[in-house]
DNA sequence: ATTACTGCAAAACTTTTGCAGCGGT
DNA sequence: ACCGCTGCAAAAGTTTTGCAGTAAT
C-alpha cells in the first residue's frame, strides 16, 4: 500500500512536534484515512489495525487518537451511540452530517455552505475560526415516505 | 418553585406517550431546564437533583435522560470530556457553540444563522429538517491576544 | 389493583494508567 | 545509547441492567 499525500502530511506534523514515527502510528494513521467515511471508534479502528499488524494494543490506539486530536489532525464526535467516533479536521474534508431521527442513518453533504455564516460570527465575536462541524437533525426522504404511507393507512382504517 | 410553560410542555409530551409523571421525573426536568446553559452531564444533573430530592438514584437520571432523548426533548452532545452532556432540542433554543481550542471555553451565539443553509440542504437532499447543532472550532479573542503577545516577545528575545 | 417506575448493587462497557521491555532517532 | 513508545493488565470512569419494593394512574 503506497502512502497517500494525506498520510505524509500527518507524518510531517508528527515530526514537526518531535513525536516518533512508529510502525503502529503509521498503520493507525493509514487505516484511519482509509476508513475515514466510516467514522470508526477506537475499538473499531483497533480491529481494523489488527488485520495489518495483529499485536497492536488497544491502549496504543487510544493514545494515538489522543495525540492526533491534540495535533488537530482529527476530532472526536458523538453520534449518540456510547462511544467517541473520529473524523479528520482537514479543510479538504469539510462536510456536514444529516442525522435521521427515525432510522439513524447519517448522510453527508460535501459542500462548504458556511462561509458567510463564519464571517458573520467572526465579526460579531472576535473569534478566529479554524473549523466547524454542523449536524442537522430531521427525517430522511425514505423515512418520510414511510411515515406518510402509514399515516395514509391510518386515515383509511 | 412554579413550573414553567416549558416544563409543562414536557409533561404533556410524557402524558401523550403514556409515560407516568413521577416526582423524580418532574424534578429532573425542572432541574434540567433551570441548568440548561451549563449542559450538565448525567452525574452533574444527579448532584443537582439530589439537592432537591436526596435519594434519587443515578440510574433514574440516566433512564430519564434516555426517555427524554427518545421523545426528542433533549439531545446528547459531546464536548470532548469523557461524558455525554445534554441540551434541549427546542426551536426556541437554537444556538451555536464556539469552542476555543486553546482554553476550552465554550461561548454561545444565540442566533439562527442557518435558515437559508437549511433550505438549500432540504432542497438538495429531500431531508426534512427538524433541528441543527453547529460547533465552531477556533481561538477565542482572549487567547488570540495572548498568542499574539507571546509571539511579539519571541521576536524581541 | 395494576403495572410502570424507582433505588440499589452488580455488571457491562469505554477509556486511562503503571510498568517493564522494545524500538526509533 | 537514550528515552519515547508499546503491550499487557489493572484501574478508573461512565452507562446499563436485574430485581424486589413503591407509587402513579
Amino acid at each position: 500500500m503506497p502512502e497517500s499525500a494525506e498520510a505524509k502530511r500527518v507524518y510531517r506534523r508528527l515530526r514537526e512536534e518531535d513525536f516518533k514515527l512508529t510502525r503502529q502510528r503509521r498503520i493507525i494513521v493509514g487505516t484511519l484515512l482509509k476508513h475515514e467515511e466510516e467514522h470508526p471508534s477506537a475499538e473499531e479502528l483497533h480491529q481494523l489495525v489488527r488485520d495489518e499488524l495483529p499485536d497492536v494494543g488497544l491502549a496504543t490506539v487510544y493514545r494515538t487518537l489522543d495525540l492526533l486530536e491534540r495535533l488537530n489532525v482529527i476530532r472526536g464526535v458523538n453520534f449518540g451511540d456510547g462511544r467517541t467516533r473520529y473524523e479528520l479536521t482537514s479543510d479538504l474534508h469539510q462536510h456536514h452530517h444529516l442525522i435521521c431521527g427515525r432510522c439513524g442513518t447519517i448522510e453527508e453533504v460535501d459542500e462548504d455552505l458556511l462561509g458567510d455564516v463564519e464571517d458573520r460570527i467572526a465579526d460579531a465575536t472576535g473569534f478566529t475560526i479554524v473549523d466547524h462541524d454542523l449536524k442537522i437533525y430531521g427525517v430522511c426522504r425514505a423515512c418520510r415516505e414511510i411515515l406518510e404511507e402509514s399515516r395514509a393507512e391510518e386515515d383509511e382504517g
